[in-house]
DNA sequence: ACCTGAACACCGTTCAAGT
DNA sequence: ACCTGAACACCGTTCAAGT
């Protein structure tokens, strides 16, 4: 998986989001991670609702190391460490997330990092959650169940297109941080509003999380080693359109009649349509147990 | 090495295309994975091969460095090396599968590689479409779209999860090979045959595909990185319970009280849910293209 | 034609040592 | 208490050289 330095192209079907101003946040200060949410910006603070536990030095966060360092002052703090990773995820992609590389982020070497986090696996499990703090979910609630999941797949949808690679990081992980969680407790009163019971209001919000996950991460994911190495996604599908009318007709048949819908690049109708057939299928569930 | 050979001849004239379909496919639990023709050749020192060898010895194809190494054949084919690498990864994970280390599974040096696939990424791509070799979907064809697509899942389900990184491999990849192909074939077969159109037996394939891989990656994978440390993942996910019920009630009312469901570990009830979900979504856009 | 040795520019992680 | 230098055992990849 580790690609080479060359990778620049953007997932496909998705605005290539040109990363501005992060670089300054490079060096020093740097509480705001990289949020660029295509949802409404607004909010009190920057990073979207106070994330309520960890002990964010109130006010001051990251004022440190700017002018004159202080003594005492620790150069890092983990909340430090997961804003420059997340800042250099999504920057420079997963791969670029070496230990030696975030230190360099950071202006310091890769073994200080070993004071404030366990190993790189636990740097990415943090991270993993660190990618919900700018989003929440809670604001999309409504009182038409549908409405409200379609709203919130939306909002997540774009949230994750629009940090590189943040579906791969997340989709092999179970995120169970806070940041996660407060968006499961909106998917879970939604669904128990809807008249779900208590189980299957868990089993729906996993099949529509685990599904969501998988569906961007495939959308994000590089088409193949080809698109990578630069060609253009547009021309890689053309090609494989050819190459799937080519098949023998007699063994692949199917694929041929469908070589054009198979290699449609329009991801965010085959979103709807993935997430039209599950609402579909919770609202035979819901009906059944809650009949009106 | 690409995506999908058919339009190009392997070094060494191997038809990839050709190949006779899958013997010993996707009952049983076997981890085998690696294709019996070619022989994998044995380094003189493997370490600790806890698998039981697979398969058929093929003739003497990998039997070069034992007895007398023939001149004019190489030491390596594609198939061979490709069978390592599934072999590699299946025994040890995908973190083993580097270069250095499939070069030492096949007894050679890393730059020998080079001269078969162009480089890591490649060979990915390639071991992606490997791991289809040994399941054939439409020998679980049936009148019955419902039974034909449940019969699929759970096929591929079984024949993933006995694939150490197998959903993990595939998960991040758009696998367009021959191998992929052919099951792909089968589920469109069954849902063009459910009478959906070309639009929509197209696109739900690509759900129930992306879902699928989605739902194995996630259950495959580890659930943190103190169960990839060692921990049980009963006692995690019994910490993870008492750690949910301890939540702040008023801002993680139903996560408290879904704290049981949630963590319950009954990955096979979810599937069945989720397909069914699924099924149900498919089977309302069914009749509505077509009623009777 | 095929494989190797050696090199380059990287990794994650540990640990004694500095301040 | 916090960070660094240096080391260890790895990576992927290239390329001149061997056979």
């Amino acid at each position: 998986m580790r690609a080479m330095p060359t990778d620049r192209t953007p997932p496909h079907g998705t605005p290539a989001h040109g990363r501005p101003a992060d670089a300054a946040a490079a060096h020093g200060t740097s509480s705001d991670g990289a949020r660029s949410d295509g949802t409404p910006a607004h909010g009190p603070g920057t990073p979207a609702d106070a994330t309520p536990a960890e002990g964010v030095p109130g006010g001051g966060a990251g004022a440190r190391r700017r002018g004159r360092p202080r003594k005492d002052e620790p150069a890092l703090t983990e909340r430090v460490v997961l804003d420059a990773g997340v800042r250099l995820m999504v920057r420079d992609g997963l791969d670029a997330v070496t230990m030696r590389g975030l230190a360099a982020e950071l202006g310091v070497r890769a073994a200080s990092l070993y004071r404030y986090v366990r190993n790189k696996d636990e740097l990415l499990d943090a991270l993993a959650d660190e990618l919900f703090a700018g989003i929440d979910l809670t604001r999309y609630a409504q009182d038409d169940w549908r409405a409200a999941l379609t709203a919130m797949a939306a909002a997540l949808r774009r949230h994750l297109l629009a940090r590189r690679d943040s579906a791969r990081l997340i989709a092999g992980r179970f995120t169970t941080g806070p940041n996660a969680l407060r968006n499961i407790e909106a998917l879970l009163a939604v669904l128990r509003g809807a008249g779900l019971s208590d189980h299957d209001a868990a089993f729906a919000t996993y099949t529509y999380v685990t599904w969501l996950f998988g569906f961007v991460a495939a959308e994000q994911n590089r088409l193949s080693a080809e698109v990578a190495a630069g060609m253009a996604p547009r021309e890689y599908l053309d090609r494989l359109a050819g190459r799937l009318r080519a098949m023998p007709p007699d063994r692949y048949p199917h694929v041929v009649a469908l070589a054009g819908e198979l290699t449609a690049p329009d991801l965010a109708a085959r979103f709807d349509f993935a997430l039209a057939r599950l609402l579909a299928g919770i609202d035979v569930l819901r009906t059944t147990a809650d009949p009106r």
